[in-house]
DNA sequence: TTCAGGCATAAGCCCTCCTTATGGGCCGTG
DNA sequence: CACGGCCCATAAGGAGGGCTTATGCCTGAA
């Protein structure tokens, strides 16, 4: 489409001539703009030219030991600082602004028993970053969202993302002291069978009732109602609704205090895992780096 | 000077990008913002591509029919929009700008006695041009001088530049009526000798002289006090204070109008002319052409 | 289900733009 | 007054950026 090109270039400068321009016109010397712009004089020059011819005028006049802008440089030159002065600032704003902009998307659960316990010494450790946490159960999709990180769980083969581990997604059952002591302790996993049953219908109860050896015919007849979230349920389980089945890893606060207590030794574990994940293309990316090596040194260190 | 390339790339934002960006966002599409800068759907894509790496950060979230800008590219897109809007305003200026003034260099005498009296109809024909003139005997370079235009006087072989002939600058003695009467009229050369001559040490006289076969010798013998232009000289001779020796084409007016005479038709000639002169690269150039067409004609037709 | 619209990607080529090399003009200096 | 230095212009040549063409994928509409 030649047309629209002619078109186009007729009404727009040359981009890097202008660039050139600006330095020239600060500096008064082809020499020391062509310095600072890391190029040699010869090319400031063609630029120049080039951008003379462009705009059908003279921009400087060549003087013996110096250059001086002629009356329709002296006209461009403001003008075209300032455009360039806001542009760079465009620029830094926005490198620095999504350095400065870390957002997260994170599994309800992990944010609200992971994530909002250990954040504290992340922003401590980078007190200009500010972490923004989007909770979703969906599977975001980078190209999608306006996200930088996020926190799945699932097989961890997923294409285009790089990922790290974070901790199995093994559960096991647990309840709360109060609700254990109504039928005298849980002691064997036939004990369970005899209390509520938070989400029954949970692949988990079916894979751990089987590796326990309990029938899973039970867990049909109860009542099915899930809350969708590990945490909700396991709220409720502190408030003695019942017991359920969750991932340890995540209920450590819940387990060391004593609202809720992990009565078997006996973990269930799919396969799945709690992941860190995030665009190959950006894994060098500052803040991604930082959040990346900080979540990963939390997990290792606690 | 590898170093100051990458110090430099890496605080300049890529303009090529920039000003994709800068359609893209307005649009929110590729295919659009590429038709508009007259290039590929495709090229469109790559820019933006390597912005967002340069900037670190995804500019737009691709969604099924649309794009839209991320938090990055928000913060962005106005201030770029902004400074594009400057540049596009600083080029239209320096061009539009430069397209609304004229310099003219111009010889004195050609300036008073010439374009004085017909510079009005060239406003008329071009009111939005407004003419600067700039009076000097030097040769002005264009290169150093601020300068669209010029007259000179001379052989018209000057290097780089487009030259067009005005007149001959021939020359023939000039007084007033009153001065010839003194001596009861000039009617052939020799009455010359018995009157004051101005600036006899001009190279015209001598000339002039020797085509009249009068003795040169007569020159060397009065007082030597050149004016420095034919205006001037002509002047004098208006106020009867001597002959002078000037070229007839700049005093028109003065022959209409009585107040010198030219009392032979023998005329001299060195070759030397009056010419209109301006950069052969600049020979297109609206103003430029305007006032050539336009003086070529006006000498034409008087 | 098919079609159309829109973006991403790969391969390849052209042309821009930069570099090196050289020359000219002007200034200061010995 | 000649010489060297500074600065810009110009020519020739090469490398790589950036564009195009071609193709694929995805999604929403008919």
């Amino acid at each position: 489409m030649p047309e629209l090109k002619s078109r186009q270039v007729s009404q727009l400068p040359p981009l890097q001539a202008i660039r050139v321009f600006e330095a020239v016109a600060r500096h008064l010397s082809f020499t020391k703009a062509a310095a600072e712009l890391g190029m040699t004089q010869a090319a400031a020059s063609y630029q120049i030219k080039l951008l003379e011819e462009r705009v059908g005028a003279p921009l400087f006049l060549r003087r013996p030991r110096q250059i001086v802008l002629t009356e329709a440089g002296q006209r461009m030159a403001p003008a075209v600082s300032e455009a360039f002065a806001l542009l760079g600032g465009a620029y830094a704003a926005a490198r620095s602004g999504a350095d400065g902009v870390l957002c997260v998307s994170t599994l309800l659960t992990f944010a609200s028993n992971w994530l909002a316990q250990h954040l504290g010494s992340f922003q401590v450790a980078h007190p200009s970053l500010a972490v923004r946490l989007d909770t979703s159960n969906r599977l975001v999709d980078f190209a999608r969202e306006d996200i930088d990180i996020a926190i799945r769980s699932g097989g961890g083969n997923w294409p285009g993302v790089e990922v790290h581990k974070l901790f199995n997604a093994d559960f096991t059952p647990m309840l709360s002291p109060k609700l254990a002591a109504t039928i005298g302790g849980v002691k064997e996993p036939a004990d369970l069978l005899r209390l509520p049953i938070l989400d029954p219908g949970d692949i988990w109860w079916r894979d751990w009732f089987i590796a326990a050896g309990l029938p899973v015919e039970e867990l049909a007849k109860r009542p099915g109602s899930s809350m969708g979230a590990q945490a909700y349920e396991a709220n409720a389980a502190i408030a003695g609704q019942g017991v359920a089945i969750v991932t340890a890893a995540l209920f450590k606060a819940e387990l060391a205090d004593g609202r809720l207590i992990q009565p078997f030794d006996l973990v269930g574990d799919d396969g799945h895992a709690y992941w860190l994940v995030y665009p190959q293309a950006r894994r060098n990316v500052p803040k991604i780096r930082a959040f990346r090596e900080w979540i990963l040194a939390e997990i290792a260190g606690q």
